[in-house]
DNA sequence: AATAAGGTTAACCATTTGGTTAATTCCTTT
DNA sequence: AAAGGAATTAACCAAATGGTTAACCTTATT
């Protein structure tokens, strides 16, 4: 006894398989079915349309992709730890699902609306990230500067690597997927090093 | 008396436009005609097919993304020199042409193999910057950390706000455009000053 | 001015694609 | 086991889409 049927696990999972792969618009109908080894037909009836079923993919995708790092912030305590929390937090989930990066990026460039309404009653708090980071640096734990800043800063370098990867494999790489693969994983260290010394001794 | 005939330049203008908008498979042959004010059959004839229109705009934006940061090793002396340079290229290309990153990236990501060749014909020597970063580290000029790493800094700090610019403008800026675009602006110094830290005093 | 060649257009075509439908199977309830 | 509703399928449909074609226009060359 499931809340979602059997079928409707499935379909979601080959959807958000085939519109990572190719987007909403080079996404097939029939492509969806045949991943999940099922009728055309249950697509539709199941969620009616292309757009419905990409729109339930999409947003269960965004709402992965948002929350973590304001959940890092109320279970941490130092900015040591806020920083450790938001950066692995991030990492761990773009090893697991390395399709979400690009897949939100494509296509809230491709249709930038889309998200509105998923912000507003997903709630979407950045302020209190700002904040957060504000406090501290005017408390002298933190290098002063522009917060939205030092977010964007950590974001990028969770993020890209993972939304660059087929580029940073071919062109940084040489091809070596391997490699690649490491230093992906790395990253949780990497980037919490990389970013250490706005950290101000406390004493 | 061009080299290019007019038309030409104009389908490949709004190729570029509408490619970049909706992606390869977004894009319709309807629309590239009716932006370029002319006939659906024209870019057939000066393109033959969708896929080679496509492969036209697709290598000129590529081209156009590389380069940049093996030029400015060739052409700085000192480390400072060549992060203002790196970072300075970056940032003006993408304030110039914002559709470039999230339009490279998707397509890269729905079709890896498509640059292969471009990476080996167009010269791509990312060894070149690693070899030139190692030296500076060892000669005690910067801090010594892996250079892959920092090349992989460098490039997400400067690319990622422009490809993830509506994200950033809805979920950090509250929508505010005229603050992103002035924070996009102010990125080349800020990344600048983010990264001054790693390099060491030469005295 | 005649001619030829390239540029341009409207109409057309075959295929693909999202979506529908009516019939059939499966499962639960009585 | 009969009945009724939900799940599933094959066949089908209309619209959209990339691509073609044949006629027409423009321009430069002689």
């Amino acid at each position: 006894m499931e809340l979602k049927s059997d079928t409707e696990k499935v379909i979601l999972d080959a959807a958000r398989s085939i519109f990572s792969e190719k987007g909403l618009a080079g996404a097939r109908m029939q492509e969806i079915a045949d991943r999940a080894n099922i009728n055309k037909a249950m697509l539709h009836y199941y969620f009616r349309s292309k757009d419905k079923l990409f729109e339930r993919v999409f947003k269960e995708a965004f709402q992965e992709f948002w929350p973590q790092i304001t959940k890092s912030i109320l279970e941490s305590g130092t900015v040591e730890d806020f920083l450790k929390r938001a950066i692995g937090s991030y990492v761990d989930l773009f090893m697991n699902k390395p399709y979400l990066p690009i897949f939100i990026l494509s296509e809230v460039n491709s249709n930038p609306d889309r998200i509105e309404s998923l912000i507003k009653e997903g709630g979407v708090q950045p302020q209190i990230i700002i904040e957060y980071l504000q406090d501290k640096m005017e408390q002298g734990l933190l290098k002063k500067m522009n917060p939205r800043e030092l977010l964007v800063n950590v974001i990028s370098l969770s993020i890209f690597p993972f939304a660059g990867r087929p580029l940073i494999e071919r062109m940084i790489f040489n091809g070596d997927k391997e490699s690649v693969n490491s230093f992906l994983k790395e990253r949780k260290h990497t980037i919490f090093e990389f970013l250490k010394p706005l950290i101000i001794e406390n004493h």
